[in-house]
Formats: C-alpha cells, structure tokens, sequence
RNA sequence: CGGAGUGUGGUGUAACGGCUAACAUGCCUGCUUUGGGAGCAGGUGACUCAGGGUUCGAAUCCCUGCACUCCGACCA
C-alpha cells in the first residue's frame, strides 16, 4: 500500500499516560487507539499484525484437525448457571448486561460453556468424537486493574479452542499434540527459544496440574522457575517440594526468571460435561460424560510481547512472519516513477510492500520505518540509483548495502 | 478492591494565588529545500477534566465526582 494513503499518523511522543513500552510504540507508530484503561482498537497496521498472528495459530490448529468457529458475545445465564460460574462471587470478571424483556445476559469471557451446549446439537455417538473446535473471540473481563498496555486489557482477542473426547487417553493424545502445536506456533513467531511449557496449579477443575506457555519478558506477570537444562518450567505458584516431587525435578535444577503467559491449557475431565449434560453413547449403549480440554492463546497479549522483546529505542522490529508488511520501500527525490515500477513489481511477485511516496524529508521517513519496524528497508532515489540500485537494510542492520533490482528480488523470495 | 500520583490547544510541556494562559510539536497558506524527524514568513488551535467552595482575584488552595497511570491484592 502507499503510504501516503494510510490514514493513520505516526506520532512524535506517546500519550504521557502510557508507560508501558508496548503501548507507547504501538500508539506512536499507529498501530492501535486507545479507548479507555484495558481496552484497544486496532488500526490498519496493528490489524495486519494481528491477523498475521492468527493466521499462524489458525494453520496449526487446523493441522490439529481443529474447526474453526465463532461464538456469540452474548451468553445466556441459565447456561452459566448449570456449572455454578453465573455468579460473581465464583467469577469475578463477569460483565453482565440486561435485555429489555429483563433477562440477565453475560457478555463472554469465556467460552467453555456455551460452546459445551452448542455441540450437544451434533455429538451423540461414540462415532462422533473426537471433536475439536477453535475460535478467535473478543473477551470481555472486568480485570479489577488493567495494566501493562495490551498486556492485560478488558478487552482482547483470543484463540480458544475446545476438545471433546471419548475417554481420558483420547483426551491425552490431543493434550499432547497441542503442546507440540503451541510450541510451532511460538517458533513461527520468533518466540520459540524464550518460550516454556511451564507446569502450573491446574485450577479449580482438576487436581492435575495444567501447562501454561510462559515466554521470558520482564513486564511479565508471572514468576517462573525455568529448568536449567530441560526446556520447562514450572510456574511460582506450583514451585513446592510436593508438586516437584509429583513432576519428578529437583528445586536446585530451576532458576527464577520473570515471564509473561502466552498461552495455557487446561483438562477438565468429565465434570463439566456431566453438569452441562454433555454425553454420547458408546459400543455398549451406555450413556457417556464427554471429556473436556481447554486451549488458549492469547492473541492481543502476543502483539505486546513481541513487541516489547524485539524493539529498540527506535521503534518496533516484527518479526518477518507477523510484520504488517514484508518491505518498506521509500522514495526519496524525484524517483516516483522508478518507485511506482518497483511496488507494481513487488506486488505482482506477491510481496507485502509499503510505499513510502510522501513528500516529507528522509529524516522523517527514516525515522517512520524505524518505528513501524517493517523488516527490510529498501531505498529508491537519486542517490541510490547512481550508485547502482537501490539501498538495501534489514531493519535490525546498522549499514545499508546497495544491490541491484534483481538481488532484491532473489532476497524477498526467500 | 486497598494505597499513591496525575489531569492545561491534537500531542509533549510551562505558568509565584495577580496582565490577553506561554513554549515546542502537529495542522493550514506561501516560498524555499530534499539522505537521519529541514528553513523562513503568515495562520489555526485550550471558557486549564466536571461540579461546588475559599478569595477582591483560582490553572494554581479546599471538597466531591470522573478519568488515566503506578504499587499491591486478584488473574479459571
């Protein structure tokens, strides 16, 4: 796209009531707009970054054999109510509305329920499940303290997905691929080295532990004791001699690092089918409880890691794989021609392209591509083309090389 | 939800209880310029968060409310 007709502004300074690093540049460069505490609307550019983020979760939960669907934000109290979670003193970051007829809704922050219900319209039989479904959903929390940027916020994107199974081992086997799965999704994101399945207090529904996805960041909220030599974790609130003993580690085998849950995953055994009425019937005719697994990851949330891991003083660096576009191409002096020739090029080769076609002085549009972060930076003017082509400079490279048109095309084919 | 702090043009800041609320930036016009946030000239833009109070006089002091930020609690 031409820059020139983006319609969001880079801004000079940030709001003086954004602290966090993430938000301050995610406003600067234009990729967010802030409603109020907890609570943000995406831009074009921060659109781009989320939808890349989901792209990439979306392909491997599909890989998982996972559907993708959308619930509503509307939620019906009287399917809350059916596992005791309507009530604020049980959950306490409800959101709850009234229809004009007078019946109390909820607005989702959480799916497991109404999801639960929809599928008992198609599971009946053993010969139905397993079943996986996932979705990308508005959440909405009453957090008592928003905080962090878009690290936690009231309202944010998340993927979560659902597995229904026949028995505790079908359950497992899903359980299992879907950390696998995770991991991949954090690799793709350039998050894969940082990133810990960590052990964690499996909550209220069972009394196993479940496995969080932590990746080290220090605005974090969680505490985490990294392995020293295995890739795991074990969350703070587990870090005890009975839990370790349960996992098999030694206490002195684990260091305590700062990190921020990028995803976490949850077994809920057959309760909540039984209390939902979930069941199928199986070889034998005898009626079933289903078996629950919960998926999260928090799309939002990665936006603000990322970009609070990868920056500098500068402006954002995206990693190429979520980047909201793959070159940044600027034009400086009378070059439009040479310019437009260029991004009708790239774009035929199926190249992501900013044109910055501005008329504003190369300060100003150096200092914009720093801060928007686009991974590689190419130069047409005047200059450049004297020199032979076109200036050429990854975003995190403190020198530009000239190469020729033809290079630049075997490098972003790549 | 406990504690602390902060609210002044779009943004960032300044202003002793006392003149027409100042500066920078942004934005608009024109000229000039074009390799790391260019220059000159002119212009635009704030009943100082809201409501009360103290005072001859309030952006400034006091009260209430609202909003935002930070620390803590919470975080399925």
């Amino acid at each position: 796209m031409r820059q020139s007709q983006l319609f969001t502004k880079t801004r000079k300074e940030a709001p003086a009531d954004e602290v966090s690093k993430n938000a301050q540049l995610l406003i600067k460069g234009g990729f967010i707009h802030k409603e109020m505490a907890g609570v943000y609307s995406l831009l074009p550019l921060g659109f781009k970054v989320i939808n890349k983020i989901k792209k990439i979760v979306a392909r491997e939960m599909e890989k998982l054999g996972s559907q993708e669907i959308i619930m509503s934000t509307l939620q019906a109290r009287d399917i809350w109510e059916k596992t005791d979670r309507w009530s604020d003193e049980k959950v306490d970051i409800w959101f709850k509305t009234e229809l004009k007829n007078g019946n109390q809704i909820g607005l989702g922050w959480s799916h497991e329920e109404p999801i639960t219900n929809m599928i008992k319209d198609h599971i009946n039989s053993y010969k139905d499940l397993p079943v996986f479904v996932h979705q990308f959903q508005n959440k909405l929390r009453n957090e008592s303290r928003a905080k962090s940027g878009v690290m936690r916020c009231r309202e944010f994107i998340m993927k979560d997905m659902y597995s229904y199974a026949i028995s505790e081992e079908q359950h497992m086997d899903f359980y299992d691929k879907t950390i696998d799965a995770y991991m991949e999704v954090y690799k793709k994101l350039g998050l894969g080295d940082i990133t810990y399945v960590t052990s964690a207090s499996g909550g209220v529904f069972t009394d196993k532990f479940s496995h969080e996805f932590q990746t080290l960041c220090e605005v974090g909220e969680d505490i985490i004791y990294v392995h020293k030599e295995k890739s795991v974790a074990v969350n703070e609130e587990i870090f005890n001699e009975e839990s370790l003993n349960k996992l098999g580690y030694k206490a002195e085998d684990f260091e305590m690092k700062k990190a921020a849950e990028v995803g976490n995953i949850f077994t809920f055994g057959t309760k909540k089918c039984e209390e939902m009425e979930l069941f199928f019937m199986d070889r034998e005719g005898k009626k079933q409880p289903v078996f629950l697994g919960s998926y999260g990851i928090g799309i939002t949330r990665l936006m603000g890691v990322i970009t609070e891991i990868f920056a500098d003083d500068k402006g954002m660096i995206w990693p190429e794989s979520i980047a909201p576009f793959k070159v940044h191409l600027i034009q400086l002096g009378s070059v439009a021609d040479q310019a437009t020739a260029l991004y009708e090029k790239l774009i035929k080769q199926g190249i992501e392209v900013l044109l910055d076609d501005r008329d504003m002085g190369a300060g100003a549009k150096f200092a914009d591509a720093d801060l928007i972060g686009i991974p590689y930076r190419v130069l047409i003017s005047d200059k450049s083309l004297e020199k032979g082509g076109l200036e050429f400079k990854k975003r995190n490279d403190t020198e530009a090389k000239i190469i020729t048109e033809s290079e630049l095309l075997t490098i972003l084919s790549k």
